[in-house]
This record gives structure tokens, C-alpha cells and sequence, in this order.
DNA sequence: GATATATGGATCATAATTGGTTCAGAAAGG
DNA sequence: CCTTTCTGAACCAATTATGATCCATATATC
């Protein structure tokens, strides 16, 4: 199957190395071993540890075995690594925790620009006819309220939590929580918080922007 | 409706791209799958491609898949970047918006060994006896009242915090505003604020850790 | 030291997967 | 109607994965 098997091996030994499994400077096990763990070929496994020693992180030695060098745990692409491994609980409570805050913030630095971004956004959402199409409007919408909050960390934070939201694992929970009706509920609810920021309502919209979230969750999580 | 499906599709397709759902360098998934997850034929899905690939978002390779190309405007490696060039008064914002909120969490999840490792911390901060070894252990301070939330994503997020307080254009901040006299406030602070977690206080440890932010930014920015 | 075993290195034919192309027919809109 | 667009299917071409086999080197055993 050339769907790209060895580099998604690659991905997952890198990152059961860097999970402690067999710590550096560790020997890996016997690639005959590796390839019947992972189910695949012996040879398909073979490219992703030259993928891996490519990027440094084995070293591979002819009738010895194979190593493990460097580690990254503390470093920037460790920590981006072990986000993108989040829990959809975790997320849904950082969520809960930075977006009314955000709204918030929003509420007070929008410029009206902003808020027709933001109007715009909500309108496509409310007409988007399937559950892909009303994600991708409904994650613009998010957006486009960091937006208003001048703050570029904040901005990114945001988009980092909506990539977490993107993966396939969360589309999936989303696709089968959806439905018109909550649609709708949804579309209420970005209305309400819409408004606090037309009014320029810092507590309305961090209240808008939680009880949302809270629905989001029940929706996503049941609780 | 014999009406553009393909350029509708070809603009979701891009937003899901930008969202980071297949993140650069990053192969898309076959046709086959894609056109069944619009819910299109493989036709129709391949026009929309084209238009994509038109505009340079896709490379697409005979027998291998689909890339996303460039755009790392949104991809994680991207936001990484955008992240690192962040100002201080932003980091500062987002500090006095997540910190609080983390510290009322862990107040009700702290178990009695995660307090011990806080009040390890603030111990040896306390007697820490030049700059970089109190910034130290006030970082490990603040990233144990991150552990006791139990959320690991939270955390990670607070130790993307940290690496930018602790780059260079920062720590030079740091060291300019450093003295005896903060320290021993800071100390006083985060000790009011081990208290109230303690006492598993909530409110206590939110206003704890927001009036102990606002020091800092004080100190730091000088409003 | 000689031999056996374990392990990485390399090659090859075959099968599976994937993008590329074409075509006939259905569906939507003017 | 007529045109455009979408659909569904079949087939081609390129790439990748598989499974097997054999070679090369290092380590253990005697």
C-alpha cells in the first residue's frame, strides 16, 4: 500500500523513542523484530529508519544493530509534538479556559472592520449547507474573535488549538456530533456573542463565548 | 447543479489546507477518499484540484498523492515561527490571561505531592543567590502550578511560554529589571499564592497569581 | 582461532495503491 | 431543447509496499 507507510512509521518510532521506550543512548530492536511490531515489511521499515537516521535521530550500524542518538524533549518541535498528541478533553478545557477571555478582550479592541469579519464569518456558517462547510466557517469565526484582540501570541495559541481541532481524530468526533439542530443552536449562540461584541460588552461576551463552549463540550464530550 | 462544484469544493479543500488538516509538507489523502468525503465524484474533486494546483497550493505526483506545497502560513511549523517573533507585552497579555485561570484549576486538581514540588520550588527560588538561578526556579515554580491542572495540553502551552521568556531579547528584560528588593516581592507573592493552593482556594490562587503577573509586568514593561 | 548466530545491507519479482485520462450518460439551468 | 457540469466507470501509468533471498559484518561460543 504506498500510502506513504514508512514515513508514518517514522513518525510513530520517533515517537516512541522520544516516549522513553528505548532510551537514549538505547539499541532498538532487531529490525526483523520492528518490522512484525509495526506489521509491515521488513524493507518498508528499513526507509523509515533511514528517514529517522537522516534527520539524526539513530544510528545504524551493519551487524551490531541499530541506535539511538539525540533526543529532543524540551525544545520547541518536542513540546509541538506532544500538543499535537492532546486529548480532545484537554482541549475542550483550555478552550473553556483562553476563548472567553479572548471574547472578552475582543469585546474592548474590535474595530468595527473587525466585526463585519466577524458578522461575515457567522452569516456563511448559518448558510453552509453540510457539516464540512459549516466546520470550516465556524473555525473562521473563532478566528477572526482572536483577531479582534490585537495580540499576535493569542492569535497564534488560537491557531494552534484549531489545528488540534483539525485532525482527522477530532473531524471525525465533530462529523458525528452534528446535526441541523445543532447547527442552529450553534448559530444562536455565535449570534448572542456577536452581539456583546457589537456592543462593545466585555462580561456579555466572555458569558456568550462560555456558555457556547459549554455546549460545544456537551455536544462533543456529553458532559 | 451543474453550477461550480468544483471551485466551491476547490475553497474548502484550501481552508481545510490552511486550517493545517494536512499540514505542509503534508500528502493529502487519495482522491478516492476525498471526493467520498465532499461527497463528489473523483471527477469533480480532481477539477477542484487543479484549480488548487493552478494557484500553487498542491504538487500533484503521478502514482505518489497530492502535497500541500508552500503555505506555512498556517501550518504548525509556521505558527511556530510567528510565535517565536512575539512581543514582550504580548507574552505578558496572554500570561495575565491563561495563568490565573490555571492557577484557580489547580487549587481543586493539586494532589499533596504536586503542592510539595510547588513549595519545593518556591524554596528554592527564594534562596536562589544570583539572577539566572532565581529565574530558573521561578520558571519551575509557575510550570508546577501548570502540572497540578492534570491537563497536558495546558501545559505544553505554558512551556511554549516559557522557551520565549527565556529567549535572549527576554532574559535581557529579566536582568535589567532584576534586584534584591523584586526578588523578595516576588517571593512574598508566589508564597500568598502557595498559600491559597493550600487551602485549595480557587479564587485565592487566581487573584494570587494576577496580582503577582501584574508585579511582574510592572517591573518588566513599566505599566 | 574457527564456527555459529545475530544483525544490518541489498536486490528482485509481484502485488497493491494512487494519480492521469477518457467516455457515455445523467442532472441542472437557460 | 441545448449547453454546461457532474457522475460513474473503466483503463493506463507511476510509485510504493511486500515477501523472499542472499550478502556483509559483528558478536558469542567452543
Amino acid at each position: 500500500m504506498p500510502r506513504m507507510v514508512a514515513e508514518d512509521v517514522a513518525a510513530r518510532l520517533r515517537s516512541r523513542i522520544e516516549a522513553g521506550e528505548w532510551a537514549a543512548p538505547g539499541r532498538l530492536p532487531p529490525e526483523r523484530e520492528l518490522a512484525e511490531d509495526f506489521g509491515i515489511a521488513r524493507n518498508t521499515l528499513r526507509r523509515a529508519l533511514g528517514l529517522l537516521e537522516e534527520q539524526g535521530f539513530l544510528s545504524r550500524q551493519l551487524g551490531r544493530g541499530n541506535y539511538v542518538t539525540r533526543l529532543e524533549s524540551d525544545s520547541f518541535s518536542g513540546i509541538l509534538r506532544r500538543i499535537k498528541g492532546s486529548s480532545p478533553a484537554d482541549l475542550m478545557e483550555v478552550r473553556l479556559l483562553i476563548e472567553p477571555a479572548a471574547a472578552a478582550a475582543a469585546a474592548t479592541a474590535a474595530s468595527d472592520a473587525d466585526l463585519g469579519a466577524i458578522r461575515q464569518a457567522h452569516d456563511s456558517a448559518c448558510q453552509a449547507g453540510d457539516m464540512p462547510a459549516f466546520e470550516d466557517w465556524d473555525a473562521v469565526f473563532h478566528q477572526r474573535v482572536f483577531d479582534c484582540t490585537r495580540n499576535e501570541l493569542l492569535r497564534e495559541m488560537h491557531n494552534l488549538l484549531r489545528l488540534l481541532r483539525n485532525q482527522p481524530l477530532w473531524f471525525e468526533m465533530k462529523r458525528r456530533a452534528f446535526s441541523e439542530d445543532r447547527k442552529a443552536v450553534y448559530c444562536r449562540e455565535h449570534a448572542a456573542l456577536l452581539a456583546a461584541l457589537l456592543r462593545r460588552d466585555p462580561e456579555g461576551a466572555r458569558q456568550a463565548m462560555l456558555s457556547h463552549l459549554k455546549t460545544v463540550r456537551q455536544n462533543l464530550l456529553g458532559w
